[in-house]
DNA sequence: TATGAATGAGGGTTCATTCAT
DNA sequence: CATGAATGAACCCTCATTCAT
């Protein structure tokens, strides 16, 4: 009886049920088919859903995309970075290679979405601001390992590191999991010597 | 990295018959106003010609978008490789930085029209075929470049190596040209310096 | 003109209860934002109270819409007629003035609503009955004044007359109310000269 | 080949033929089902054009709604004031008579399209605007005739009596074309009485 | 060969009304 | 009786492509 925001705050178990089936529904039919190639009314269709529930959920398809994005990049950012926490070692390319590892398992929960949500990145500005949220928070986190190491690391412009570093683990990560580039092993393994030797004082050490 | 510097085909300029220009107006107008928000009549009014000339030189609309990304590829790799040669010295970090030089002004032709057939790359199958031609062509380069050094150097995977240095170049491309990710010098820097200190055996020498 | 100046019953301020609470939502947003940019939550919102609810006091919006017509209609009449009683007076220009006066006046307290019910008056058969109700009280009302007066009186069609008269006053006051034309007091004046001379025995007297 | 404006500027026969097929539908329609009960593939199947065509040829149904309505104004305007001249005639009664006889004929074309259009009149900027445009030219051919025969009229403020008389006339007009509102020719006389003994200096004269 | 009028499937969105809770 | 989630027909408009001239 308050007045109503024009979308449904769905507050009873049921409709947040069903919120959230449209949001699955969407992220797979987003993945399968592509978003552009996703229309409305098959979102609600394969959500169970009649399509004016949908329009009382979300005001426009465009929304509903960035809730979608919205929740799976922070739990891919959790997937990243807490699910399976790096090694309290010294080893620093344990720490790397661990990295560079967590990284590609959590594109596994939804490669093709976050594919097709990536591209979009650089034409729809508000999937740009999600996307750049979680860059942001993602460089913090480098930032932050780099400086625990600082004293045994040749690097000075740490936040230059860190977008350099990001941005090929990010690259290589699309690679592997969106284009099927060559041997996942052998790149993890390459791109842990490239990091190794880049931050490391001495750059012979290392893993094996 | 010395490769052929033959003369590249200049291919702007080539408003001489109706198809090319149709080729030049599509490809304005995709980089203006992005590739699904331009409809064929569009293309075809800015091209100064009928909708039905248009349907009489290419099959359909993602035909012509296919032959204006493989030509602008073929530019795109050239302006990289072959319009301002590497110098011929055996400080690496000079080769590395002109590199990353040379890729970054590549990108400035058509920035736009780049980011927005490179998000394709991961949903229209045709474009990955183009995509992955033209990175082909460049992991070989790269490929070739590492080979000439490779005495001095510590590593041995060099196709691996390849596609890690290519993806964490072109990656920092795209976020300082489609971006404006940070400022361009300091990446630029610190590309060089992981690169080098990545390939160098001895991890401390270099440009400064 | 002394027809029965019987207290008209405030209808105003009836947010008793729902249905009422329900009728001056729909009033005032339908005056607001238009009847059909009105949709049927809005007015549930605004009446504090569930979309189910309305549809338990009405069997639809449409009905909604006669029921608060009527009642709309019937103070219109009550306050052209019996809220401010025409002075006793057989300078007939003066009680001509003092209609058209009360008749402007009368359009104050909705002239939004009015505007927006008036114009389906054509097209709704419902809307058009009540008004058509409204039209003969009115008439009604014009010739028991005639009556009073038809000794001094040329106009012998008694009955046309009066549909000539109201139909003139009645577009004014649109005019006037609804589109902003003229100045609202030399209208009054040309109106009630117009009025004066049509029916006076010797057409040069009057006010000045 | 110029860059072409958005919608199609018919040049052919065979296009005009078609833009008119298209407004003839809708004019039709409009009367028939009223403005709102008429979608635009209703038209379009009407015209026998497929609903494509309808959107090149018009930009949006409102846009036809307001070119069928310019044009059918400005017939209805001549229709008034060209299609059946005023007699030469110093007997004003004969002239006011002619003038409520010529209105109510041009209403005969398309009363119910007339019926229609007039009452977006007051909801639609577009259509008020074409509606006051058509007063503006009725108002000035109105003081034209009153000026020809001011030296016999009492009427100084010659403007608020055209807009006082042409208030009069439309309105009444609609009663009789709209409503059915009782018998035409009482109604048309008793105008004529109001009129002119509201002009004329001896209020006495007149037609019988 | 060149033209541009014509096509119509398809997409996003609205809202009056119902009915299970 | 009150609630508000659910429904789905209906609407406006776009645009890749065809084909008669």
């Amino acid at each position: 009886m308050t007045l109503s925001p024009k979308t449904r705050v769905p507050k009873q178990k049921r409709s947040i049920d069903k919120k959230n089936r449209i949001m699955d529904a969407a992220m797979a039919l987003f993945a399968q088919k592509g978003i552009h190639r996703t229309n409305s009314k098959e979102i609600a269709a394969e959500a169970g859903v009649a399509i004016g529930s949908f329009y009382s959920y979300f005001p426009d398809k465009h929304k509903l995309l960035t809730e979608v994005l919205d929740s799976y990049l922070c739990d891919h950012f959790d997937r990243i970075w807490h699910e399976n926490p790096a090694p309290d070692s010294t080893a620093y390319d344990r720490i790397i290679r661990h990295y560079m590892e967590n990284l590609l398992r959590a594109y596994d929960t939804a490669p093709d979405f976050h594919r097709e949500t990536h591209v979009l990145r650089y034409s729809d500005p508000d999937v740009k601001a999600l996307y750049d949220r979680e860059t942001e928070k993602e460089l913090k986190q480098i930032a932050t390992v780099l400086h625990q190491f600082k004293d045994h690391m040749t690097v000075t412009d740490m936040e230059a590191a860190s977008v350099v570093i990001h941005s090929a683990a990010e690259n290589l990560a699309h690679k592997i999991k969106f284009m099927g580039s060559m041997d996942e092993h052998r790149l993890v393994s390459e791109f842990t010597a490239m990091i190794y030797r880049y931050l490391s004082k001495d750059g012979n050490a290392g893993e094996g």
